[in-house]
RNA sequence: GGAGAAGUACCCAAGAGGUCGAAGGGGCUCCCCUGCUAAGGGAGUAGUACGGGAAACUGUAGCGCGGGUUCAAAUCCCGCCUUCUCCGCCA
């Protein structure tokens, strides 16, 4: 959520800059409500300092045994314009509240001006797009062919957009996870979390997945429980309402968990394959950094994810998004998208992202620099280190041989202990 | 799931309608004393959020969370959450 006051006072800039996203975010009735906040805040705090001050006489007198049953009567009259008031005030703080929320993150300046992700930028490129000498084939063939993914019987158990890994497509999958993790603990220097894969509503509004995107989780049937759409959400939800040392900063995490989402209004699309599922697997990054340097961070977290891709050898390009495409609650994303063959096209892989401020004074997620000084809000900042399911399409995909075997990226081989899958 | 108990500041803990934003200890900070150390003496010690004010300063909220009763709530009532103990079930 934005800064209320910030907006107060530069409305006409929050304005300006939310018009990028396309899009229209109710910022004048935010400000409005927050002047109508003040003025009842400031009425009904008067009276309660009479209130105070006056129940004070009332223990004097009581004490020195007089009569206060005129000034007791007087009071109740006070005490029901106080109720009134404060009713009146909580409405409208619950109001701003919502009308707050609703509103996206302002854009950093870096980013593409643009409507949609035709204005994405990409920015470098690693590596080239596979090159084959026989016909290629998509992973849900390969995978079927070679009995590793079997989904009519995951459709049998479950559903659609589920899936059945055996053997070695098990054992691949789970290879990639300790893999990701691996590298992200030893090279990259992030402390492993293994947290719940469900998480209560408020995490979910801290993160920013509520109140604005209900239908795209799923929730817990006589709970008010969520299953985790991306570790992101319980990660992040770690520190919330806490005031972190600054000099713990930037606090590094990473996290496998499997995610689950609804995809509601994704139907029709990637319906075969790895690409869109309702649970998948996932290692994802987060940080809480200080302010003063989070876009280096952003960097350097993108560099990192980047890594496992580098690693395997798999062919991928980093974009930037453009303040059209950019998610709700981010101020600057890149995308990363390994080359998928079978869509003969890069495909995301992870998103890195800056929320800044506005994860952080959501979750009420601060640090202090020191005894003295006041308490700031951290910049927190995630992206996927990586999609494990996607990663496993492209690894078959990019390394599957003319006999639709698929051979193992040397980085994996010590975990899944053979060459081929075949 | 059942039955009990508890949640007060950095920590422990007292307080049972007005004299309580909160005794007392510990810790921490500063000072004094003792040639170092140990010990002793004194002083200070909510942080925060939201207002007003150029500032000094000042108002409101705040005793797990949310409601209620009352002129007045840490204190009484209701709901919830968390923790602990016992029982049941269970990987």
């Amino acid at each position: 959520m934005l800064d209320i006051k910030f907006v107060v006072e530069n409305k006409e800039f929050v304005k300006e800059q939310l018009s990028h996203r396309g899009g229209k975010y109710p910022v004048d009735k935010a400000v409005d409500l927050e002047l109508k906040r003040r003025a009842i805040l400031g009425e009904v705090e008067v009276l309660k300092a009479k209130r105070n001050a006056d129940s004070e006489k009332i223990a004097q007198m009581k004490r020195a045994k007089e009569d206060a049953s005129s000034i007791i009567a007087e009071m109740q009259k006070l005490g029901e314009e106080i109720k009134l008031l404060d009713s009146r005030l909580s409405e409208v703080e619950q109001e701003l509240r919502s009308t707050i929320l609703s509103i996206p993150n302002i854009p950093h300046k870096s980013l593409p001006v643009g409507k949609d992700d035709s204005a994405n930028v990409v920015v470098r490129k690693h590596g080239e797009p596979t090159k084959f000498d026989f016909e290629p084939k998509p992973h849900w063939e390969l995978g079927e062919a070679l009995k590793i993914f079997d989904w009519p019987r995951s459709g049998k158990i479950t559903g659609t957009r589920f899936t059945v890994y055996r053997g070695l497509g098990a054992r691949l999958e789970r290879a990639v996870i300790s893999f990701m993790l691996d590298t992200h603990i030893f090279d990259n220097g992030y402390f492993e979390i293994y947290p719940p894969y469900m998480v209560n509503r408020a995490s979910m509004t801290g993160t920013g997945q509520l109140p604005k995107f209900e239908e795209d989780a799923f929730a817990v049937k006589n709970t008010d429980y969520f299953l985790v759409p991306t570790a992101e959400v319980p990660v992040t939800n770690l520190h919330r309402d806490e005031v972190l040392d600054a000099a713990d900063l930037p606090i590094k995490y990473c996290s496998y968990t499997a995610c689950f989402r609804a995809e509601a209004g994704s139907a029709g699309r990637d319906t075969r394959g790895l690409i869109r599922q309702h649970q998948f697997n996932k290692v994802e990054l987060v940080k809480f950094a200080n302010p003063e340097n989070s876009y280096e961070e952003l960097e350097k977290l993108t560099n990192d994810a980047e890594k496992i891709l580098q690693k395997l050898g798999l062919p991928y390009q980093v974009s930037m998004l453009s303040t059209g495409d950019v998610g709700f609650s981010s101020a600057k994303t890149y995308d990363i998208e390994v080359w998928m063959p079978s869509y003969n096209k890069y495909v995301e892989i992870s998103s890195c992202s800056n929320f800044e401020d506005y994860q952080a004074r959501r979750a009420n997620i601060r640090f202090k620099d020191g005894k003295g000084s006041k308490p700031k809000f951290v910049h927190t900042l995630n992206g996927s280190g990586l999609a494990v399911g996607r990663t496993v399409a492209a690894i078959i995909e990019n390394f599957q041989n003319a006999d639709g075997s698929v051979t193992v990226p040397e980085a994996l081989r010590k975990y899944m202990y053979v060459d081929v899958i075949k």
